[in-house]
DNA sequence: TTAGTTTACGGACAATTGTCCGCTGTGTCA
DNA sequence: TGACACAGCGGACAATTGTCCGTAAACTAA
């Protein structure tokens, strides 16, 4: 039988530096069971009883390393959502002065929009899960806090670069998010029947240039 | 004993004018034990289930009223929100060119504000309970609808007064609910500290202000 | 090895949501 | 008054979430 690190000279227990959890083979298979239940029944039709018993693990063991269905679909979305992030927070900072900051705000919400139309029902359900158990808002997730804090800076940078500029970047930036969040993507998408170019055009109207003409 | 309906010449079973369930005595006293369990034990700790018990029935008669607890929430603060809206779409009807459109909107910005203020957190419960079991949206709840028709029109009268604006009205009244919304609202007072009025000035630089200088 | 300590597994359990179904009480007709 | 239909009540029940705790495996030390 092999022991996981039980060999002689087991290395010294380094810290992973990639996605945290590789080393627990539990949350590999959870995170297994969970992607299959998911493609086999929908997102709405899975419940952490059943990714358990796919799982074969308890309870328990479940609910160790994701206190609810949010959390798994949290990082199942994770190296998408990170690699969102990175892409648009270095773009942020790493295009300082080749565009003016009004285009690379333009482009942003773009690319923000963009991520929406892929994975707008994964983050609404990330959304619903994790407001649901605690007093949260959908703001306070760290997806959106990043986000918001990547549009506050670019705001900043904005309201640097033009005069007679009257607004207070965090809270445009949070009205932002609020505009960008998925649940009125989604509602816009069903409802009215607007398009992704429909609703960024909107979007960069108000957000853009809106602000842009004083 | 007196039977419902059960007199000689029973009046053909006219629709009620008043709140519609008037006529349900059960009704009456699920509101009144929701009620008071709500002021006991805040409005996270109930349940079905004890409302059924203080209500003194069973479960099935609660659920064949009401489907969940935001219905009950959408029904204590109907009373309220009925009256809003009225007012809302009175001034904006009936004040129709005494003031200049733009004048209107901000005023019934700072009306919602007012509103939200008031009854956030009640809003916010009957949000996700609505949005919780079916695959709705926020801005699907009746309140909401109603709340969008109003802005979309107040809208529209300003883009009618207003020469050289690009704004498209059903686009920017949903954006506008989004930003009006109980969850951005109770998220901007408890992380970042704003009051009411901070919150207020955001709104209308950005929805107002915004828009009037093309 | 053995004894003692610690970790963590997983099934049982409580609490909640929502549905089902047997039963009772009322209304209708003879 | 009695037979019958039937609307509606309420408790039991399934499904789900989240927690608790007895237990077994793994690690440490002699």
């Amino acid at each position: 039988m092999t022991k996981i690190n039980g060999d002689a000279n087991s290395p010294p227990k380094q810290v992973i530096h990639s996605q945290e959890a590789a080393k627990d083979p539990y949350v590999e298979r959870i995170l297994d069971a969970a992607r299959q239940l998911f493609i086999e029944n929908g997102l709405e039709a899975v419940s952490m009883h059943r990714i358990a018993k796919k799982a074969g693990i308890g309870q328990a063991s479940l609910y160790r390393r994701f206190t609810d269905i949010g959390e798994i679909c949290s990082v199942l979305l994770r190296d998408n959502s990170e690699r969102f992030l990175n892409e648009l927070e270095h773009e942020v900072q790493l295009t300082p002065v080749k565009l003016p900051a009004f285009e690379r705000l333009q482009s942003s919400i773009e690319r923000v929009v963009d991520f929406l139309e892929q994975h707008a029902e994964l983050l609404n359900l990330i959304k619903t899960e994790f407001t649901g158990k605690k007093q949260l808002t959908q703001f306070e997730h760290p997806f959106f806090q990043r986000l918001n804090m990547i549009l506050f800076q670019l705001l900043q940078q904005v309201t640097a670069e033009t005069e007679n500029i009257l607004i207070d970047p965090q809270f445009v930036a949070t009205a932002l998010v609020s505009v960008l969040s998925p649940d009125l993507y989604l509602f816009q998408k069903k409802v009215h029947g607007r398009s992704k170019e429909q609703i960024t055009k909107g979007i960069i109207t108000l957000f853009v240039t809106g602000l842009r003409n004083p």
